[in-house]
DNA sequence: GTTCCGCATGAATCGATAG
DNA sequence: ACTATCGATTCATGCGGAA
């Protein structure tokens, strides 16, 4: 990608990727078309051929990741007849036949999901956020993203005197396995493998998939400052915003016209507001 | 199964099921041994021997499950060599491949998730909770679950939403008579696909693996009064023990002979205090 | 009688060390 | 080189004793 720091592609991603460098993306984050959903807009790819869609796709964005760069993928599985359809898993195991590492799955698990009901399912409240590597070693920053203690284990330890916790802690020094010295003073800790976040209601201008924490989260988590952020399936550019607001260079690829425009003008609207 | 409400086998339950009527449950409910893991207690099952391992049990349990029926399979893949391993969505196509449909997939958002920290990864917060059926038309009772409106959106599942715990706090602490009034009110709105509860921890009578809350609630979504429940790997007996508060009958097996004891005689002091 | 604190302990994972 | 064992790490929970 050029100097940009931020870049919006209009066409299919398959082709664009093509002339995207190899091993030059810290971190791809995406969200693609499930399958059958938004027909209209991507041609509906069927779940039968989702999977054969997706690979020669996923084996671009394979080769232009840095070695110590992860690739995150949002997706979930639809119901068809009745059945969780298979293409998701189908999905993983076939991205590691092609030289992915399957390193972990996170959970987003959906605050406000409409309350919904069917006669024989409750609504889906979760998505599935699926990490890939190229390597077992790969660049992770855990402490961007710490969060609060749970109330009652913070509430114990506040009682605790600051100085006695210091002295505590000096006084262990090698043994601090197992007792208080180890973890007192600290407000944050690391958080787990699922989000708990809101679903982002639709506004007047657009109609974001996911919420704008869900892409900053692993943003801050995966990259650094001026590292080179990829989303193949940008939409209306969510993953972008975070990027211009976080401080990383991003490249965005949309094949709707209507979504690219989007995309390019609330990017601008942002560098507008951090100027002034 | 004879007409004793609850009855705990011990042995091995490929064996114990040949035993078994087929179409005679109404609902399977277990949580095997997952690969490598209780090693002291159980064998280890490997996990590249984990499906070949399973797929004899679990074909005695389709034979068995009434067409109405549900079978629900609590598991977790673990990490073998920096990845996920793939044993469980193998486990998924191989069960759909033995007839199976594979309906549903809850998910069990641990609120105490076992701690550690590692350069890679954070902490394991979430098991599966697979849902078999041999029918697209199942037995479900929706209406038994239901859950008050607050409930659904303020289970202090909040460690991602500083603002949402402030605002809890600030509720729970000083209006008291709001906290109540939400508790009176008739809203009442069903789940969704995502459980939030508390990992059990040990105590001096028994040590069990799933809260008693996890397979109450799945007992009262798939079956009535006097409909019988089977759990192939009942260890402690959690699931008989909730069969029995709630009036169901109840078929465990267990190869662990303290375990199977320990089961009958948590069973036991059910029937004792239910008698006073 | 309450509330509060100390402690043990989990379906875990990684990296180093030893054979 | 490959496997087996061990120590270090970490956070929410319930129990029991103490204030």
């Amino acid at each position: 990608m050029n100097d940009n720091s931020i870049t919006i592609l209009e066409g299919d991603c398959l082709a664009l990727l093509k002339d995207v460098a190899s091993d030059s993306i810290d971190f791809i984050f995406t969200s693609p078309p499930y399958a059958d959903a938004r027909k209209k807009i991507y041609g509906g790819v069927s779940p039968e051929k989702y999977v054969d869609w997706f690979l020669p796709i996923s084996k671009e964005l394979l080769r232009v990741l840095k070695p110590s760069g992860t690739f995150l993928l949002n997706i979930k599985e639809k119901v068809v007849d009745g059945e969780r359809n298979t293409y998701v898993i189908d999905l993983i195991q076939s991205l590691r036949a092609q030289g992915f590492l399957w390193t972990e799955e996170f959970i987003w698990h959906k605050k406000n999901a409409f309350p919904g009901k069917w006669s024989n399912r409750f609504r889906d409240a979760w998505e599935r956020l699926l990490q890939f590597n190229k390597q077992r070693q790969f660049a992770m920053y855990q402490d961007t993203v710490m969060i609060h203690r749970q109330e009652s284990t913070a509430r114990r330890c506040d009682q605790y005197d600051p100085q006695l916790r210091l002295q505590i802690k000096s006084q262990t020094g090698s043994n601090f396995s197992n007792n208080m010295s180890a973890w007192s003073g600290r407000e944050m800790v690391y958080p787990s493998n699922v989000l708990y976040l809101a679903v982002e209601t639709c506004n007047r201008r657009h109609c974001a998939v996911f919420p704008e924490r869900l892409p900053r989260w692993f943003i801050k988590l995966f990259t650094q400052e001026n590292d080179v952020v990829l989303d193949p399936f940008c939409g209306s550019g969510t993953t972008g915003v975070v990027c211009k607001r976080l401080g990383r260079r991003f490249l965005g690829m949309e094949i709707m016209p209507e979504y690219a425009a989007l995309a390019k003008e609330r990017i601008f609207s942002i560098e507008k507001k951090l100027l002034e």
